[in-house]
DNA sequence: ATGTCCAATTGGAACGTTCCAACATCGTTC
DNA sequence: GAACGATGTTGGAACGTTCCAATTGGACAT
């Protein structure tokens, strides 16, 4: 037999159907030896209980949806472990779905979820429209992670991506630094309030005339590319902030197969904390992001969304920190201007 | 209205839920005029559709459902994108659980998709015992990647992991290296392999005397942890082998930590080649897995087994391929044996 | 013996689809 | 003008659960 059903369990039991399904969800109100015997007869079969058949008649799925933006940035591995912290023993699973930063492929990795009719829903830095998320949360709870956006009902979990960004530019004009440039996220989520808190502070410390910002991503890929497009220009900078640890460490890459120093000739500055920035040998400096409570307040929202019929949206916005590293210092002297 | 049915949409068009249904399907035997008209006022609804009933009735979820073992491991984001790749335009979708590297989160992990009636189950790597695995593949075609077991079953997507242990020790025996230690990766899938790798290579290279293997994982924080006790005793060996590149990382770090040169002092070796081993900063000696196309490959036995009912077990074993880098070399005159 | 209460058990309806057999409509052919 | 085929459309049954109201069978009090 294929799939066992609840009423192969009850026959081979010799009860009825309703039993089995007391005894299936854990009911007091049943006698031992009825308890016993479904037991029993379920482990002989291998019944399993159709959650598609529960979902069905009880509309709710017990699901939590993740979609994760780019599972390649261990960023998110945190962000998950958070979640999975979060939705231990609530009675809720949490299930991922992921769109390779690509809008097409994630509002695919959505869809998917949407269809399975998950309880909530957790967009892990998606690079789609808002409206993606906005249709998503008119019939589900929706929690945004690395993003927000003005909606109704789109809850939010971020760090202060701008004030990130002010710091970043502080740290280094604190080092003495003037041509500080800036390896952009393009779409990528908190790409723009980072870019913006990097334009506001470069004004506010004078340096407008410096201020020098380039298209990438929140890959390695897009980092390295940045930084190449950087290098072919007349001037060089004496300090570049990247959008995030993983473009950051294709910064590196291009620095170090060029022959530049870090942080002599060039100092280098990326956004998350993850793994990776902490490792000596590249001793990154960066904004942290606390990625693990950012998973476990997201899905902490969801659960709370879910209980209560609250439809107002909460922005939950965490304080940035910065860790200084190895790969930041003063500009050589030659360099500076 | 929470969630329009097939039955909301045929009201609001004006036909029958069946007719719905026909449009919802792409069917070509609908008049242009029924499908406008149901397309529209799908729209104006929001209509979508319900994969739990749908999967109940047809009896097939069109899912496949990966458990991975541990997301902060970059192995399984390329063995996710290959799968990704293969399950692209087939129809199927692809959704994913972890377990993070815990035995009974990982069988939950399952059972939530074995319970959502998945198509084809893929086990990433999975640290829990054969029974899971040989359990899921009575109702459910299923693949090991990374990990191959007996059952007649239970597919695997591999590469030789014992002939990469080998492989190791050959390129740090022509070195020069004599005492090599290993590192292995604990109840991690193919860690056994990769240390019986290890371990014939030694003897037969007269170095059985020399053998020294210590308990590890598949973690940073296992690898560093394993190395740490290798320093405590009285002779250091030359090299040493890890069980994976990320533990290989967490090798780096104390040897780092310890002021130890490599690969003056230690040559490391680690497996897998992810992105992190072919970071220059990192420079870490590996064997590649290809872990693109284990992912496409698994994936593949996936859609193959449940078109044609295949019913004995198919084992793809890919050769590993040696990579040297920076982290080893010849061992230093003073530690040569 | 009768009635009452409680615990244990039961059948049936409902959830939102798909699929099948049946039906309506209409143009074509003899 | 009857028969036929093709095209488009339809209602009903089924999938495997949950939940509710109803039923059974004791145990106990009267």
């Amino acid at each position: 037999m294929k799939h066992p059903t609840i009423l192969d369990v009850a026959n081979e039991a010799g009860v009825s159907k309703s039993l089995v399904s007391l005894v299936m969800r854990g009911s007091d109100r049943v006698s031992p030896s009825s308890r016993k015997a479904v037991l029993e007869a379920a482990e002989k079969l291998g019944y399993r209980p159709n959650a598609a058949a529960r979902t069905m008649v009880r509309q709710r799925s017990y699901v939590i949806g993740v979609m994760v933006s780019n599972l390649h940035n261990p960023f998110f591995a945190d962000v998950i472990d958070g979640i999975d912290t979060a939705v231990t023993d609530t009675g809720y699973r949490a299930i991922l779905t992921t769109g390779n930063r690509l809008p097409e492929r994630e509002r695919l990795a959505v869809a998917t979820l949407l269809e399975m009719r998950v309880d909530g829903l957790i967009l892990a830095s998606p690079v789609f429209g808002r409206e993606v998320a906005i249709e998503a949360s008119q019939t589900v709870p929706t929690v945004l992670v690395g993003k927000a956006i003005r909606a109704p009902a789109v809850d939010s979990v971020t760090n202060d991506d701008r004030r990130g960004g002010e710091m970043v530019v502080n740290h280094l004009v604190e080092l003495g630094h003037r041509r500080i440039a800036h390896i952009d996220g393009g779409s990528g989520a908190g790409a723009r309030p980072r870019r913006t808190g990097y334009t506001h502070a470069m004004r506010r410390h004078g340096l407008e005339s410096e201020i020098r910002s380039v298209r990438g991503n929140f890959t390695e890929e897009g980092g390295a590319a940045g930084m190449r497009s950087l290098l072919t220009e007349s001037t060089r900078p004496t300090a570049v902030f990247v959008a995030n640890d993983l473009a950051a460490i294709g910064v590196l890459e291009v620095l170090d197969a060029e022959g530049l120093d870090v942080p002599g000739d060039l100092s280098v500055v990326g956004y998350d904390n993850t793994a990776l920035a902490a490792n000596r040998r590249l001793g990154l400096t960066t904004v942290d992001q606390p990625r693990h409570d950012m998973g476990r307040m997201a899905a902490g929202l969801i659960l709370e969304k879910i209980g209560q019929d609250r439809t107002t949206a909460r922005h939950v916005v965490l304080p940035p920190k910065l860790v200084a590293r190895e790969s930041t210092g003063p500009p050589s002297d030659g360099e500076r201007s």
